[in-house]
DNA sequence: GTCTATAGCCAGATAGAC
DNA sequence: GTCTATCTGGCTATAGAC
């Protein structure tokens, strides 16, 4: 419906394309929706992108393509664990209050099919524990924090920082608040997710 | 397609309908897959539960009557805070690896229809923050744990506990571990989990 | 490049025999 | 209760005019 500013069609076809496919995911999201949210005729799709996987591709690639260089930065510079991961905690739930829905998203359809991941990890910028691990088994040595298994900690740092949003009407009906107070809790965790990890591992 | 030990029809067609419902979805299930898990016709889905919709919300209530009892538990008993998060971590983690598919279903679901969870919410069984928080308050009055949001350790709790079962293919390709490998962490998690909330709350 | 019209298929639901 | 056959609608995709 509303153009925004995307200046060709092929724009506004994937922009409206990722506002369907990410609400609704692939097998519920429907063609005619897409062409409507974007102004133009279901034709249209068809000619720019071949069929309705082809556009799904594309829109799973650029969701993915905005993820994981959030998470290479948690796991690939030179900074200390701490504070790794007072930067990601507060750069990713930043990030993804902008995003809300993107999480969800791919996590969704990967459950839908797995394989789908085998592609993406032929890519060179995709997310890798190998530094990471070593780092930790570093700072464990140096005492600088407890032991703890690499893999372990990088799982419970995506844990509190993604859960919340993927299970959001899940947690707003068990705490049993509204939008607005759960936005604000989502704010809070910036700091108190940092501080919860870290309180945890630091000697 | 096996019976298993399904006494009567309608049973083998809803546990038919589990299997594919939580790993296709409501959208991407097809009636005529489950009629041939369940070994019997299409027709007979329609004469037990007339629709596809009804069908998939006999599903969905089975899997959330499941959940709700486990999270209940760590709410409202009387044990102290640290004997709940280690008895609910621990019983919670077998209980998932028994039901690997359950967590992921009823997030993407209820994100798919929110407004779901307000009909769940009738029922007196519904899960509630309040005596948790009452609790959590008390033992940061009395010294026992350090000041946190009750709303905040309940969510870092569920979010530890569950979301390496919804977000499963992201956390094995990043982590670049096979399945048994997987599975071992999930198991060393039942301790682990536990652990490190303790560890990050207590004085 | 953009549209209308329609082909072709597939899934949910029903009718009706047994 | 259980089946086969079929209706009906909706969806992806394409043909073809402009």
């Amino acid at each position: 419906m509303a153009k925004t500013k995307d200046e060709n069609t092929e724009n506004s076809i994937l922009n409206a394309a990722k506002n369907v496919f990410q609400s609704k995911g692939m097998d519920g999201a429907r063609m005619q929706e897409i062409a409507d949210k974007a102004g133009i005729n279901k034709a249209m799709l068809h000619y720019y992108y071949r069929s309705k996987q082809l556009l799904f591709e594309a829109v799973f690639k650029n969701a993915f393509a905005l993820l994981a260089p959030q998470l290479n930065k948690v796991l690939n510079d030179d900074s200390s664990i701490e504070d790794k991961i007072r930067n990601f905690t507060s750069n990713y739930i930043s990030f993804i209050i902008k995003h809300p829905y993107l999480p969800a998203f791919i996590i969704q359809e990967l459950n839908r099919n797995p394989s789908f991941i085998l592609k993406l990890k032929q890519n060179k910028g995709f997310p890798n524990l190998e530094k990471f691990k070593k780092q930790v088994n570093l700072e464990i040595e140096q005492k600088l924090i407890k032991p703890i298994h690499a893999e372990q900690l990088f799982i419970n740092i995506m844990a509190l920082n993604i859960f919340p949003f993927v299970a959001t009407p899940l947690i707003k009906a068990f705490a049993n608040i509204n939008d607005k107070a759960f936005k604000q809790l989502m704010k809070d965790r910036k700091e108190e997710v940092a501080d919860f990890i870290i309180n945890s591992i630091k000697i």
